[in-house]
DNA sequence: AATAATTTGTATCATATGTTACAATAATGA
DNA sequence: TCATTATTGTAACATATGATACAAATTATT
């Protein structure tokens, strides 16, 4: 038996079902929704710019296929990469809005990709016309702003050891006081922008002063008071 | 002659035709759509608390009139203030819609202050309903992260040389190479994240090398690339 | 112009962190 | 099990910055 009868047409593009931006929305309205929003697909061969920083953003752009960074030229012609963006995230998703908004960085195809792509304009009237985007995208973009926010607090901390003891106290409890980091000392390290040996100093002296029992990324809490005190510096 | 016949049933809250979010929308609009969004005013007397640290953010609250400011407590309950908020400013407005929202700081009124509260679902419909309540607001909240954003990459600069540059570079040229600076070096300092007198050094660190001339706020700029150099650090 | 208040320039000292290097330990794979 | 690699613990030293203090210069006010 031919299994042509259960078929639906499906979708042109199934990632973006699980897209922030698009998720939740169910499958024939999302095709009519990007059919009315006067879309399109744009490819680009790896290696080639898809956007430059300090162009003006015109568009919302999805990832497709394929992959993309984001990436910084310094004075010397080095380039910086900054992060890799998969299937299906949006570019710049949090900046699109802003008043003469422009790409922070340059983004190159690392491979072969697609950018599926809308206007600013018939975007704005997609989120109009469907609450389950709107919803969506708010939620991306104020997620984003909180997240900015905490990490400028975080990196507001003056001393390692405040944002190591705001680390630990964040982590989540295994048992009675005890916590495991879940990242290597040079992974932390880079998290707080500090260098890996001051990094076990200053777990060390934590250990010192008798504030935890640190055995390997195993953590033991003594004296929560003075962690606490710690992050309040 | 009375100028009765002239006027027109006056806005209930003028002061909303200014705020970030309303601005560009006609009276008359306004008025129905905040009639239409079942808003509220609530009152609040000096001193007595609006919204607290992590209490979920149920809904958008713009002050009307009066100031409240964010403050946090430490540990031995010394408040340090954050920001004041004026009309038509509205509180956490970035923040609203991020999944699982809470207040980020403690909101109290410093004088007799009232605030209009529209719930979050409402203000979503209202968004719908208006485009540039929708744009407005999508305004805000990117700004908002592009601010975070920058801020964030302003401070990973290591050394205050490197903000300094940064900084300078970014300053209006008055004329050929000379650019002024607009704060005081305290605020500056304070803006850096930094102690004045190390602000000041970093200043004749600068002048020292030959990499500017400094007059008072008057800046002159003698070595452009040595200056970009350092905010590659 | 005289005086007061801010703002700026410096100095000294203590300390946290970066830098570099190497040994000790733990994790991984043959 | 052994060997290899990754991770962690320390050390020594240089440097940037914080903290504090005070004098000089500038700006505001009378």
């Amino acid at each position: 038996m031919k299994k042509a009868n259960f078929e639906r047409k499906s979708m042109k593009y199934p990632v973006l079902k699980n897209s922030p931006i698009f998720k939740g929305v169910r499958e024939d309205e999302l095709d009519d929704l990007l059919h009315r929003s006067n879309y399109k697909i744009r490819s680009y061969h790896e290696g080639t710019v898809v956007a430059l920083a300090d162009d003006e953003i015109a568009s919302l752009m999805i990832v497709i296929s394929g992959e993309v960074r984001g990436e910084m030229v310094d004075m010397t012609g080095k380039r910086i990469k900054i992060e890799d963006i998969r299937p299906p995230m949006a570019l710049a998703a949090a900046f699109i809005f802003g008043p003469g908004s422009r790409y922070p960085v340059n983004v190159v195809a690392n491979v072969d990709s697609e950018m599926l792509v809308i206007s600013k304009g018939d975007f704005m009237r997609l989120m109009q016309s469907n609450a389950t985007v709107l919803s969506n995208y708010l939620s991306v973009v104020c997620s984003k702003a909180m997240f900015l926010s905490g990490r400028l607090r975080f990196l507001s901390f003056r001393t390692i050891k405040g944002k190591l003891a705001h680390y630990i106290l964040n982590l989540p409890l295994k048992e009675e006081n005890r916590v495991t980091l879940d990242k290597t000392q040079e992974q932390l390290a880079d998290y707080f922008g500090v260098t890996r040996p001051s990094l076990a100093r200053a777990l060390a002296s934590l250990e010192e002063a008798g504030l935890i029992n640190a055995k390997n990324r195993n953590i033991k809490i003594i004296d929560w008071e003075a962690l606490i005190r710690l992050t309040h510096d």
